[in-house]
RNA sequence: GGAGCGGUGGCAGAGCGGACGAAUGCACCGGUCUUGAAAACCGGCGACCCGCAAGGGUCCGGGGGUUCGAAUCCCCCCCGCUCCGCCA
């Protein structure tokens, strides 16, 4: 959520910021609008409040001294304030409720450097790295559902079969390099990030703190039943650890990572990259994320995305790093960077991270604070988090870039520890 | 799933219709004392919202209700613990 006080007194800054994102100023006009009724409101109600209890603690005063007719006049006073009481009081919690619904869907700000533009075409290269488009031999221009079907390590019709389109298997050596990558990515960042394995199903409220809800419902599982929702990202579950709670200044910043399944409906991408790995109901990731202050982000996301490119060196992969321009940026971001794989096989650039900045707008919404060492009170963490890698991209990728002229792959050696003595995925 | 007990400030833990935002202890912050520290003593010490401020309001797991007045009484829900059942 924004900051209602910034759009109470700055609204004109605030409608100018978001229309960098391309959205449109009506609610947060409206959402100003109603926060002056709403404080008027409660103001009235406030003022019956200390009426009530003033009369309250007289007519206890007048019983103790046995002034009983006079307590049962002051008695029939307070009961009439009672009813007005009532009415102004419903009238304020429904303001407030109108006020938060509409917050929950209004966007994050962007950060004042974030480059103007309107979709993805407009993201700004930042650096590339190994990356020559005439280096790759004709036994690199494999896609890799075809490396992965003829070696036997990617079986997407019996995933299929089993749950249905936009699944997929993962067998033998291609289940092994797999499961070696999410190792190998909680290893190498384990000198920074305290390792948890959280829950992959979460509650309504947790799905709304990191911005998932009340907007994009459509995109994630939804367990009815038990009202339990899937997550798409362990972003969810890592963010909501600290909410509702307040952490000293001094345990700044506090990092944390997890490999956990994702799922996504993908609802409204379908005939989309349906090839292969691309574009799948669920998979693996591992992600990082960090709680800080505010001067702490800025280093904080170039030192995650930095973590996630050198990744990329360590598995011979080709990648860039693309900052996320005003109209491509997600609701909840501030700032983002998305690092992209080259595939030769399929001669595309693959999303395998998105390393963001949030502000404090997930903080707000999760009731996640620090206590300043300095000052008084509380104030709102900031959180970043992102992918430390995503399994099947890199996985293909790695099977189109490793692939070689005799049609096997040979398994990056970073990640021999990890593969049972698994070097080459061959038939 | 069934039965019993419980959920109060950072923690422990009183209060069980009015003077309670809440005793007390610990922790924490400031001071006295001390060469320094500890101990002792003195003082302070919750969060959130509105307000320039003075000040006001809300919060005793959550939501309803009773009452002039609820941490305290009633109802529903959630969570925890113990026992039973079931189960990887």
């Amino acid at each position: 959520m924004l900051d209602i006080r910034r759009i109470r007194n700055e609204l004109e800054a605030v409608v100018a910021e978001l229309d960098r994102k391309g959205v449109p100023s009506d609610e947060v006009r409206r959402a100003h609008d109603i926060d002056v009724r709403q404080r008027a409101v409660a103001a009235d109600r406030d003022g019956v409040r200390r009426e009530i209890k003033e009369i309250s603690g007289e007519v206890g005063r007048m019983h103790r001294d046995g002034r009983v007719e006079e307590a049962e006049e002051r008695r029939a006073r307070s009961r009439e304030l009672g009813d007005r009481e009532a009415r102004l009081a419903a009238e304020a919690d429904d303001l407030a409720q109108q006020l938060r619904a509409l917050l929950l869907r209004i966007p994050n700000t962007p950060h004042p450097d974030v480059p103007s533009g309107v979709d993805e075409r407009d993201n700004p290269v930042l650096r590339v790295h190994g990356f020559d488009p005439d280096a790759y031999a004709p036994h690199q221009r494999v896609p890799h559902w075809e490396t992965g079907e003829a070696l036997g390590i990617l079986d997407v019709e019996r995933a299929v079969k089993i749950s249905g389109s936009m699944f997929t298997m993962l067998r033998r050596g291609g289940a092994t390099m797999s499961r070696a990558l999410c190792q190998w990515a909680l290893d190498r960042n384990a000198d920074a990030f305290e390792e948890v394995r959280p829950p992959s199903l979460v509650t309504t409220e947790t799905l709304t703190n990191t911005g998932q809800l009340p907007k994009f419902a459509d995109d994630a599982y939804h367990l009815e039943r038990d009202d339990l929702w899937c997550i798409p990202t362990a972003e969810v579950p890592l963010t909501s650890i600290g909410s509702g709670e307040t952490f000293r200044q001094a345990d700044l910043p506090l990092r944390y990572m997890a490999y956990s399944p994702c799922y996504r409906r993908e609802a409204g991408s379908a005939g989309r990259d349906t090839r292969g790995l691309l574009r799948t109901h669920e998979f693996d990731k591992v992600e990082i994320l960090a709680y800080a202050r505010p001067e702490q982000a800025p280093d904080l996301l170039e030192e995650m995305t930095g973590r996630v490119e050198s990744a990329m060196v360590d598995l011979g992969l080709a990648h860039r790093v693309i900052e996320i321009c005003g109209g491509d940026l997600g609701q909840s971001h501030h700032r983002s960077y998305d690092v992209e794989v080259y595939a030769p096989g399929c001669d595309q650039w693959l999303e395998v991270s998105s390393v963001s900045w949030f502000s404090d707008y997930q903080a707000r919404r999760a009731g996640i604070r620090y206590r300043p060492e300095q000052g008084k009170g509380t104030e709102l963490v900031h959180t970043l988090n992102g992918s430390a890698l995503a399994v099947p991209r890199v996985w293909a990728a790695i099977v189109e870039t490793h692939r070689r002229e005799d049609g096997t792959v040979a398994v990056p050696e970073v990640l021999w520890p990890y593969t049972r003595g698994i070097t080459v995925l061959e038939p």
